[in-house]
DNA sequence: GAGGTTTTGTAAAGACCTTAATAAACTTCC
DNA sequence: GGAAGTTTATTAAGGTCTTTACAAAACCTC
């Protein structure tokens, strides 16, 4: 319910250019020729020449030069696209173990990728990181830090969406009593959003699907966090939404003092191997006696029938549906994508938690391996950075 | 991201109309003078001038006599006000035991209220019991079913939203294989839908709340289920949202082939005053030993200190935080709300329910009771058809 | 009953979109 | 190489709506 108000002739007109610079978005990066954009918005064709030159004259689409390609009779059209260079944004994901930036233009088109790994998790070597990160990504698109339009940061721990603070965060020592958001701030002027990676994750692999629809997008590897996109948008509650680390699993779960949630304990990374090198002492007989162990190890001689490796992946999968069911059955989402150094074992581990989900719920969702690589999570956080962008556009 | 199209000079006079309606709106059922929605909506009084002019002719606001109160000096103000008549809406609660009708106009007065008991719960018979409720609801408004603009019905089950077909509904027999949804279309003109309960239940307690925020709304009784809203808006997922009666507790759950979900069999209602009877058994000392034993008593006896009852309360307390504690982590609410039959018992529950879950979660919601009366569920279908008026207004 | 106040009503002006007609530029065909 | 044809841009006129400004009306108070 909307609560529109004073509404005059003016208005009229930024609705329509806003309308015009949809689709031209819509089109990116190819240009546009003007009498497409008309069939597009279905407004005419005085209405999408004065909007466009309003749009050339604010800077958020170029002309083309006509002496292009594909010509069949005719007047040569005006083709414009969009300017990315106008407002490009720039992503951060400070991992425990690596920082990794990337610019994006307008566009979508990715003007810089850095990507860095820090040694010591102490707040302040990180902190040094981010600053070199950030200045290579600049020097690499050619941008000076007053040019980005907008920042997203992704951080692992629990963020107050207001503040930009960080509340929660065991992985990296001392995080918390770092303000990133403030350091920040300083360095550029444009509005620099703190949040959580795997809410940005989420909003990477929504990004995958198309329509509408409601999703759980689920990091796993030595932690264990989710995001919820319903319809688009982040779903963030009070703030912390997608915690599921935090859920207390069925059985013992060994105490540990590193922060670390009952669920993390319980089927992180980690402990899978854990399982497995458990396993492996009460089975000689298993595959997994031989080489060193890790989670790929386990996967892989599940897939190739080892019994004791499938038992070990049986129990976690059983163990991750069994935490998330109750979830799933308020939620009801469409599908439940995991992603993270977990899910690139393979689809051993999809199956078993297809069929323990579909065993605990009413309308299994789909379950799902997140196609995007390593760089999930700052793609979510370009997602996001432009959807701010977008979304202030009137501005 | 709406894709607007065409926008021409009348669609922003639609624009306007419709906001100054939603002004008139925001103070009805009191009657608002035409300066004041000028105040209101931010508008030129030409232009609001018009509006109440084109709504008036539509029907949907009316003049009032200027020989009214509060006069101080000046030319008499022209006061109009929201006609009710324009649209009623009609609310039906289909309940296993009870059949409840409620019309409201659009102004939210309630112009009727019916309540019929169903003796036995076959789907025949309940339909025939729906039919007279709502032809003595009618009556009791003085209007006929043409005149209706919307009708929301409220059943237990899983509804399909799009086809309005009841896909599981173990509480009443026979009652999937009638279709609900087609047998009210052809008594009313105006678009029907068929709501699970509980999912209307959360929208009326959402009603009672202010602001945006997700709300989990409960709706605990021999039977267990839930909605969610967010921001105002009812959570359906890919339909079947909110279904927590299904959630599988940990520890042993009795069988039964009734078609309730796990969560139902051990702490719905007769489970509680099952455990209860159980306990008073094994210890004479308590003071269930005498009298009937419901879930008031037990919920009573705890109050009251019986240390056997407080036992169970506990028991059940942690059994359902435990369970929806997965949900609450993910989805983060600001409060979940609980209703029905055993929230009416009293705030012993409430506070076992607290306590644990704060134990289980990251950012503990606020736990509350509904206050809402027993048309808790009624109430949330006439607000769902008010809301449906409300948003096909432009037509 | 005169003055003041509050509100309504009306007319002119400005802004924007739309329709329609005209001009421009390029390709293709003869 | 010129004429026909096609596509597109430009310009002008017309209509609708909001805004601004001003006049009229009705009522209360002094």
């Amino acid at each position: 319910m909307g609560d529109e108000r004073a509404v005059g002739t003016p208005v009229l007109r930024r609705l329509n250019t806003a309308s015009v610079l949809r689709a031209v978005r819509d089109c990116a990066p190819d240009p546009v020729r003007l009498a497409e954009l008309v069939k597009l918005t279905g407004l005419t064709r005085p209405t999408v020449g004065q909007a466009v030159e309003d749009l050339v004259e604010a800077g958020w689409v170029q002309h083309h030069h006509p002496a292009a390609a594909s010509r069949k009779g005719g007047r040569p059209a005006v083709r414009v696209s969009l300017r990315g260079r106008a407002a490009p944004v720039l992503g951060l994901d400070v991992g425990p173990h690596t920082v990794s930036a990337g610019i994006d233009d307008l566009a979508g088109r990715r003007l810089a990728a850095v990507r860095r790994s820090v040694d010591h998790n102490r707040a302040s070597r990180v902190l040094t990181v981010v600053d070199a990160v950030i200045a290579r990504a600049l020097e690499e698109a050619g941008l000076g830090a007053d040019e980005i339009a907008a920042v997203v940061v992704a951080t692992p721990g629990i963020v107050d969406s207001g503040s930009g603070r960080i509340l929660l965060a065991p992985s990296v020592s001392g995080w918390t009593s770092v303000n990133l958001s403030d350091h920040l701030r300083d360095r550029f002027r444009c509005p620099v959003r703190v949040e959580n990676d795997a809410n940005l994750a989420a909003l990477a692999v929504a990004g995958e699907r198309t329509g509408p629809g409601t999703l759980l997008a689920v990091q796993w590897g030595e932690r264990l966090g989710a995001g919820v996109v319903i319809d688009g948008r982040l779903h963030r509650g009070t703030g912390a939404a997608g915690e599921i680390g935090f859920i207390r699993p069925p059985g013992r779960v060994p105490d540990t003092d590193d922060g670390r949630g009952p669920l993390e304990r319980a089927i992180g990374a980690e402990a899978i191997t854990e399982q497995a090198r458990r396993a492996a002492r009460a089975h000689p007989e298993s595959v997994l006696r031989d080489g060193p162990i890790d989670t790929a190890a386990v996967f892989a001689a599940a897939a190739a029938g080892d019994a004791v490796a499938a038992r070990v992946v049986d129990d976690v999968a059983r163990t991750f549906a069994q935490a998330i069911a109750p979830a799933v059955l308020v939620l009801a989402p469409d599908a439940v994508v995991i992603g993270g150094g977990v899910a690139r074992a393979g689809t051993v581990l999809l199956a078993a938690i297809t069929r323990h989900l579909a065993d605990l719920t009413l309308t299994p969702p789909d379950v799902g391996i997140s196609g995007l690589a390593e760089d999930t999570i700052l793609t979510g956080a370009l997602r996001m950075a432009l959807d701010d962008v977008w979304h202030q556009l009137p501005a």
